[in-house]
DNA sequence: CTGAAAGCGCTAACAT
DNA sequence: ATGTTAGCGCTTTCAG
């Protein structure tokens, strides 16, 4: 194994300098460094870990803490992942893969070892364990005099309370206002909302409340009613559901679908029933593009900017991890791409 | 930050002999073990990683390489992810997320590193860039002399020469036999393999045409016919491909679908033309259960069993790394689950 | 069964 | 602009 001793041997200069040309913390002489380089280079030198971390206390690694849960929807994680791993990277930092498994306990191991220098939770809930963990051990407030003590982190999702704490999400309100706006320009006045499964309100993971509430605001609003429906997702929940609201509401031309599992069973099921999508009912979908676009119908919808999503967490850690960087909630804008699903409402006939 | 001589201090013992409690290297009376795991409590003690990794050179860290691709079936992905973290937990390791990006170079940068003791690969293709570097650099038969050089690894996939390797696969071949087996049995004659985007076989991740081999020797065994068509997935390529098939062979009668975005699309276009699953027509799907399972229609399928894989990879790493262990390919023995979609062939009429 | 002490490879003062 | 050197916190001989 090469080591920067040797490095500073085979290029005539001291362990030091290798160092300096490594980390360029100093001004180098462009001969010195030249020679360094090629001494790496032609040693095939990489520096050690392990070593590094023990003399910087600095790991560079973020820890990346996904749910072990998987009736979230899986794609959107999955790019969210990539997308941290892939950021990160282009930051020097790796990425450490924990699952919620552990819990808090998991925070703690990584982030007193040192094994990481900082963390991005996934799919915070509301009240969750591990927050007051992160709110006193990160960020340039909680500080500790002591080097090295400081382990940032950064929330993918809103818990109840954000303060000491850096959130990035969607902003699930405006984009469930966005979906009545644009059904009620269309001249809908009654609308459906089919949710995600109870389990995920029950969970109080946020998003899905935080969607309806702006929805049922702006629908208040404007002058809509919105009835909102959560479900399991699947076709023989999605008819059960469908039935229901129907039959509370016959004069439902709207529907706004979050719950990717349901989109396709609800399709499905109103073209089975002589419904045309968009000539008798609208629907929006607030979904990953990739599912609007690989639908039976293209669907107009709102998307979850997942990759975005993972950049910008890796983005604020790091800009906190480097000293800049403040508490804050990252709430990114909706945006609404109109497809083929949505159109005016039906003249009555 | 509390370090082992403080531990050790407190305890009123030497730090090799706190080291000790920890590894369980040597033998500890019992009252020292107590009195140190107590002063361990007391202050709150968690070892630095970055001095373990230097002095043991072991980071207790597996890298795992996703593809950075996601035009593979992702929540099967995603679960060979969390099964493989889950479980290099229970081992004692924790996971560092790679994305195929790097390339061969991430390879060398963590290998070389120390930063992970070893590899997992996930989406290896036929021919990998990287699989010279694992080979020479791996396993018991490649260990160099210098303690730590060895950087053992496991493939989830098989390329085309396995040799030096370690790989762990579903047995695709096998998987394809089962299914003409089962369509067989129930009497079709005249089956049609639905098969995965051309740019999957094109890439040549061995997967699909290891499916297809084991299918049509089968096939031929049995004196069944098979018509293998690829298949982009979605309704429209599905549609085309489906009229094709039917325009080729109207006797039809079995379909094998190994493509998760073709099986929704096919049973649907299936209904529209009146051709009822499993009474005129049966279907079989190479898929994860879940996606079986969630189906329109309850779907007869072979599993991917996307836990077992990541958790057996991680078992064979582990192997590797505490000297057992052997390079060898583990073919898990395909599953096939009757569900609703696969019936006797209709009797002429 | 326990201690003492020599590194592991690198970084970051402190020198010059 | 570069060299010297003292650790970082832990593991692991070597001694007892």
């Amino acid at each position: 194994m090469v080591t920067l001793a040797e490095v500073a041997q085979h290029a005539g200069v001291s362990a030091s300098t290798v160092s300096y040309v490594l980390s360029g913390k100093r001004s180098i002489s462009a001969a010195t460094r030249q020679r360094v380089e090629r001494s790496i280079r032609e040693l095939g030198y990489h520096p050690n870990a392990g070593a590094r971390a023990l003399a910087s206390s600095k790991s560079n690694i973020i820890a990346l803490m996904v749910p072990l849960r998987t009736d979230m929807y899986v794609p959107v994680m999955m790019e969210i992942a990539i997308a941290v791993a892939t950021t990160a990277r282009t930051h020097g930092y790796d990425v450490l893969l924990l699952t919620g498994e552990e819990g808090p306990d998991a925070v703690r191991r990584v982030t007193a070892s040192g094994l990481a220098d900082a963390m991005i939770l996934m799919d915070v809930e509301l009240d969750d364990e591990r927050l007051p963990l992160l709110r006193d051990a990160g960020g340039p407030t909680g500080a500790k005099p002591g080097v090295g003590e400081d382990r940032p982190s950064v929330l993918i999702g809103l818990p109840a309370s954000t303060s000491g704490l850096t959130c990035v999400d969607l902003d699930f309100g405006a984009a469930g206002a966005l979906c009545v706006e644009h059904l009620a320009m269309l001249g809908h006045r009654d609308i459906a909302v089919i949710g995600e499964a109870p389990a995920v309100y029950e969970r109080h993971t946020g998003f899905a409340e935080r969607t309806l509430d702006g929805l049922r605001s702006r629908a208040r609003d404007l002058g809509l009613r919105a009835l909102h429906r959560p479900c399991e997702g699947g076709y023989d929940a999605m008819a059960v559901t469908l039935a229901r609201i129907l039959d509370e509401r016959p004069g439902t031309t709207g529907f706004v679908v979050q719950n990717e599992s349901a989109v396709e069973p609800l399709l499905a099921l109103l073209r089975q029933q002589g419904r045309a999508v968009p000539e008798d009912v609208s629907v929006i979908a607030v979904c990953p593009d990739q599912v609007a676009t690989q639908a039976s119908v293209r669907l107009t919808s709102v998307a979850i900017p997942a990759q975005e999503m993972g950049r910008r967490a890796v983005e604020l850690v790091v800009a906190k991890l480097d000293g800049r960087g403040t508490d804050e909630v990252v709430l990114i804008p909706p945006e609404l791409t109109v497809r083929g699903s949505t159109g005016p409402v039906p003249s009555a006939s």
